[in-house]
DNA sequence: GGGGCAATAT
DNA sequence: CATATTGCCC
């Protein structure tokens, strides 16, 4: 998915000229609308509607954000109102919004006029800078994905009457590349001559040529800086395993560890097997058999999963911790300007883009799992886990108290470590009442030895799914 | 041995 | 400083 993130400053999130501008996308646009104000949302769905596309609510970042980085949704067009009215500029503000469609999204930011000359990203990018006002963003005329790579980069603009336009850019590659990259490309920092060179089936030849690295490549990358110019690149089909060890045979030079370029496509790989797993499944060794890339290690993707739980944590965090602003420092220059800078990002568009149902898998909880507890683990803010064409988002969870929101959060994520200053229920709390619940089938473990101790919010070895169920039914008692 | 976490390294 | 690696504990 592409978009861009294009900052408005009106008040509300879009004017009627706006909007005007906007009618002319292609129907089905998916539309990531956030705005803080209700009223504002209501109308902004109905205009958008009108014209066709597809329109899927936020009133709170923590949710958009949500969706964003679990790839719930795929989204052509985000249109975020920043929520913060004082103090921060709105670059500030918007950061985690920014942030996360940035990694999330797969988009790169670069700098403004560090175009790599010869680099050519797996990704490229294509940054049109907005400087009509009210107009809508340039679409780029549905660039083919033949295009060829314009200038990269993110940029923000504040210009003098007040337009604060953050314009990002990229095309993400719109092909279901299938599971056919089977192998990682590691790098190392001293020269590796012993390139593991082998002839993929389309009948192209991959190789570890800096200067030939083909921007289709789904992996490869090579560092802007040349001091890795050893970049060892396999490729493999399913049938040959190994292939892409037998060069260690002989060579000891390769026997070091060799740093693994986590690139947005082998992330997408890691994605995808944590989305096909589910959150209690998603351990290590079963994406490493998920992802079927070769060369890459059970560590790696422990260490990449545990990365990739804590910034899952920090989206959240960072949406609570908006929802309850804490004073500004009182510094500098306090723009005077529009407090709220609307945010508007949209892709380009390619006409064959258009989004499969493969794409709107649900992240973490797979519709299905957990099916016997699918009632009490249904979250108000997820009603039924419905395909999204038929949900949306509830549009506001209301004035709800931030701790209400944090101990459903905790519940409906028992995946993620307990935000701070929550604390689980005790052992004892817990198993008293899972056995005044008549569930017997957890203690197999508890009556023996060795009690269970919590790991984040959920009990170790004990039957994760029924664990994690029962815990629905416990925590809502025990940690109130 | 494997998962998770934290220290360490780059 | 973010990210990947390594080490340690269970």
């Amino acid at each position: 998915m592409s978009l861009r993130v294009h900052d408005a400053t009106s008040e509300m999130v879009c004017t009627e000229n706006e909007l005007l501008g906007w009618k002319d996308f292609p129907k089905g646009l998916r539309v990531l609308l956030l705005d803080q104000d209700q009223n504002s949302v209501s109308e902004m769905r109905s205009r958008l509607e009108e014209m066709d596309y597809i329109v899927y609510t936020f009133c709170n970042e923590n949710e958009a954000l949500y969706a964003i980085s679990s790839k719930l949704e795929v989204f052509h067009v985000a249109i975020v109102e920043a929520f913060h009215s004082g103090g921060k500029n709105g670059s500030e503000s918007l950061k985690p919004v920014k942030e996360s469609l940035l990694s999330m999204l797969e988009l790169h930011p670069v700098k403004h006029e560090a175009d790599n000359e010869n680099s050519n990203e797996a990704e490229p990018l294509t940054s049109v800078e907005e400087n009509q006002k009210g107009s809508p963003p340039c679409y780029d005329k549905y660039p083919a994905p033949s295009t060829p790579q314009q200038k990269q980069g993110v940029r923000s603009v504040d210009d003098a009457d007040f337009q604060d336009h953050t314009v990002l850019s990229t095309e993400q590659d719109s092909g279901v590349h299938e599971g056919d990259t089977k192998s990682v490309e590691t790098t190392c920092c001293d020269s590796v001559a012993e390139t593991t060179v082998l002839a993929d089936s389309p009948g192209r030849l991959e190789h570890d040529s800096a200067a030939d690295q083909k921007m289709e490549d789904p992996i490869a990358t090579c560092s802007r800086s040349n001091d890795c110019p050893g970049s060892v690149s396999t490729r493999s089909a399913d049938t040959n395993k190994a292939s892409g060890l037998h060069s260690s045979s002989g060579t000891k030079t390769n026997k070091k560890k060799m740093k693994v370029d986590w690139t947005p496509e082998l992330h997408k790989k890691f994605i995808k097997a944590v989305e096909q797993l589910g959150t209690d499944q998603a351990i290590p060794s079963r994406i490493l058999e998920l992802m079927k890339v070769e060369g890459l290690t059970r560590h790696n993707i422990a260490s990449h999963l545990q990365k990739f739980r804590m910034q899952q944590r920090q989206i959240l965090l960072k949406g609570d911790e908006k929802r309850w602003p804490r004073p500004q420092p009182r510094d500098s220059v306090q723009r005077t300007y529009y407090p709220h800078k609307p945010v508007m990002a949209f892709p380009t568009y390619h006409s064959n883009h258009a989004p499969t149902a493969g794409q709107f898998y649900l992240a973490w909880i797979p519709p299905g799992s957990y099916l016997n507890g699918a009632h009490t683990w249904g979250s108000p803010y997820y009603p039924g886990w419905q395909l999204p064409e038929t949900w949306h988002w509830k549009p506001h969870p209301g004035a709800e108290e931030v701790i209400d929101k944090a101990v459903k959060e905790a519940i409906n994520k028992p995946w993620l470590p307990l935000p701070l200053g929550l604390k689980p229920p005790s052992t004892e709390s817990v198993l008293d009442a899972l056995s005044k619940q008549g569930i017997s089938t957890v203690p197999p473990r508890i009556n023996g030895s060795r009690r269970p101790r919590w790991h984040g919010n959920r009990l170790s070895e004990v039957p994760q799914m029924e664990i994690v169920l029962s815990q629905v039914h416990v925590s809502l008692r025990h940690y109130r």
